[in-house]
DNA sequence: GGTGTGTATGTTATAGCATAACATGTCAAG
DNA sequence: CTTGACATGTTATGCTATAACATACACACC
């Protein structure tokens, strides 16, 4: 196991350090592509790092328009898609927002658990799930590209606080 | 197996029987429910039947007026939301559309595979994606509720025509 | 048969999400 | 120093979805 980014999105959000190296191997991960982390790409990226939940590309945007980035919607958007393309961050389709890779560099089927009481997204490890879908896929011919899976509940915490 | 629906929906869409037999079992297992299949939400159920691939909310809303009913978003919405938490409908988040059940009137954890060449969504019989889901989210203490899974990629057809 | 209550339908208006199309700028290779 | 590829920025617009309110319908009850 090499998960070596797992912890640190997704159990420490606030670690300055952490997400320096983060970022700091995600320029090296986007020079291997051939592709760029310029500085709106790179500071959108330290942003999905910074937020404990996912972030709307309009939240984003107005954080880079109030640091001097492009104002418009596109502006968000390119930076958002380039880090999705790349593998550093993930797309919550229920939730209409982004969010960073958890364990970037992997070649992962990601799977999100969504807590309705407190927001938080999780990017569940587990490969099984992502494993399952490829078979059944398989099974009736499919050839599959790009998967989405996401549960909405109530994480273990917020369980525990509010026992219903 | 007992999917007798699967068929109907996903292998013979134009069959006004077979439609008019789904929509039927709709009404009864709507009421079973404490709940009413009106002539809105019944029409919307049988144009999603009708549909080759999914429906877009506005789409729905767009055949709706035309046949008198209500003109304005939230009547496709009420009638699309009803079915869905009837289970006699899913909604696709990867294309903000909506699809009938392949079988309603299971308690199942609906798989889609959604073809990028033809458009096609063809709804997954397989419990395994589910069945892994579930287990993934127990094993961290997450109560889930409601799910989403969902891929991209090419139909068997599909592969066959355009080898790419 | 009237009447009240809950549900359904319909409308106006607006909020939120996303992209097309085009102009400008940047940077490295030739 | 120019060309070509990519990146950024803007204007404008389109698509998706819901809040809030008004009206109508159905069914139970008296």
């Amino acid at each position: 196991m090499d998960h070596t980014g797992a912890q640190f999105c997704c159990q420490d959000h606030s670690g300055q350090d952490r997400i320096a190296a983060i970022v700091s191997a995600a320029e090296t991960h986007a020079q291997a592509n051939g592709a760029r982390l310029t500085p709106v790409r790179k500071r959108t990226l330290e942003l999905l790092l910074q937020a404990h939940g996912a972030l709307g590309a309009y939240d984003v945007l107005e954080r880079l328009a109030a640091e001097g980035f492009g104002t418009q919607p596109p502006v968000a958007y390119r930076a958002l898609n380039f880090l999705v393309e790349q593998g550093l961050a993930h797309r919550i389709r229920r939730l209409n927002a982004f969010t960073a890779c958890a364990h970037p560099g992997h070649d992962h089927r990601a799977a999100f658990l969504i807590c309705e009481t407190c927001d938080s997204v999780t990017e569940a490890a587990d490969e099984a799930v992502g494993l399952a879908l490829v078979q059944a896929a398989a099974a009736i011919g499919f050839a599959l590209s790009r998967t989405t899976i996401e549960a909405v509940g109530q994480c273990a915490p917020c369980r525990a606080k509010v026992p219903a």
